[in-house]
DNA sequence: ACCAATAAATGAATGGCATTCATTTATATC
DNA sequence: GATATAAATGAATGCCATTCATTTATTGGT
């Protein structure tokens, strides 16, 4: 079996330093190596050194085209703001385009959820395409005649609530087995046996369907 | 002006090694620290080497008392939890408990938001005062007519947007101007300056709200 | 055609961090 | 009184992001 044919962006080669023919970094490479090790290796294997080596360059090389760690989240952020399907807004009616929009925001994030306290402060000026979005997101709120002056605030809560929910999908299954304090806790108790028993969904889903639709129904209800 | 007591907890005085007549640490005690702590410096300043300086001992003797710097945090949200306010359960209305369950929970979450992580995904069984607080809403939703199979799935899905609020309260004020990119997302600058225009709560406030009070409807309508 | 400025790489620090470990010793237990 | 144990010390360890002086190929100006 012959070897592979190395991937460029992993050679070892030893490079000298100085001005290449071209530039081998950019910070779209930075980007899809970064979301190369997270499959791989997780967010606990994103470190500065490994994404360095995957790309085949010294650590500091990576500083010539982010200026930080958090630089390298950010490009991360902005990537997967634009996977996240707006297509129904303008082309199906509001309450599905929002369903579509909001469980595929919160599909997209719950594989990043290191991400969220990033995106959740980052000014929009810094992150184009998760502004894309949020123009789509908009105007198509606004074509639903809902009234301006509270778009923003519809938008602001769909999405903390698709954040909080993205987190939840990471949890483990048996996050509510109070083990050996059951007993101090019977309403609790009984209230989680009883979802388990009656539903077999995933129980993540479960709860994100029903708070997305009372979410969906109440605002609904502000258009004009 | 004399010099005032020190505080036994940042004592300077150089220790021997060896059993002390009582335990200088515990877990109450770190996780009193820790508070201050963050309230001081906030959680960059959280080290385990600044907490041991704060509590008067060595960074490893931290490690008799707990098992690592996220079980530290374990013990700050269980704290936390014991904080949010459940006394409206069962002495005021279904949605007005719920109400001043879920502001109390996000003020509280909103000073420590990189608690969230943790808390989002901590199994239950380590957490006995979080514990105790679900215990209590649960009960308060049973005995508001809330069918019992979904009521784990409605306090899932307020805690998520709860979580996700929270950190919407951290964000800067400006993070919705769009800077030079404002004349490529025409919708969204206006919808922005029309509800900075029209609104002068806080827009965190006024989101969270707007939020809420569509999860109570709608789940209010679950209710037998 | 040269020359200066620049962009983009190297690799060797640096300082901070959580955590581990061998060691010490006062107290509690048998 | 001997022994085991709990709880401290302080010195390592290894990982991490980041900085800096240095190198050098290319670009643009004269």
């Amino acid at each position: 079996m012959p070897a592979p044919t190395p991937a460029p962006s992993a050679s070892p080669v030893r490079r000298r330093a100085g001005r290449p023919t071209a530039a081998i970094l950019d910070q779209d490479g930075i980007t899809t190596a970064a979301l190369e090790l997270i499959s791989s290796k997780g967010y606990d294997g994103l470190t500065m050194a490994a994404l360095a080596r995957t790309l085949g360059v010294a650590p500091s090389a990576l500083y010539n085209h982010v200026s930080s760690k958090d630089d390298v989240l950010v490009l991360l952020e902005d990537h997967l703001a634009a996977m996240v399907d707006v297509s129904a807004f303008g082309s199906e009616p509001w309450e599905e385009a929002v369903r579509k929009w909001a469980w595929s925001y919160r599909d997209v994030f719950s594989e990043h959820t290191p991400l969220i306290p990033i995106i959740a402060v980052l000014p929009v000026a810094n992150a184009p395409k998760t502004l894309a979005m949020y123009e789509a997101v908009t105007a198509g709120f606004r074509d639903a005649g809902f009234p301006e002056e509270k778009i923003i605030s519809a938008i602001v809560a769909i999405e903390a609530f698709v954040f909080g929910a993205a987190y939840d999908v990471t949890a483990p299954a048996d996050i509510f087995d109070a083990g050996t304090l059951a007993d101090q806790v019977p309403n609790f108790t009984a209230a989680v046996d009883r979802l388990a028993l009656e539903q077999h969904e995933r129980p993540t889903d479960v709860a994100f369907s029903l708070g997305l639709e009372a979410l969906i129904t109440g605002f609904g209800a502000l258009r004009g």
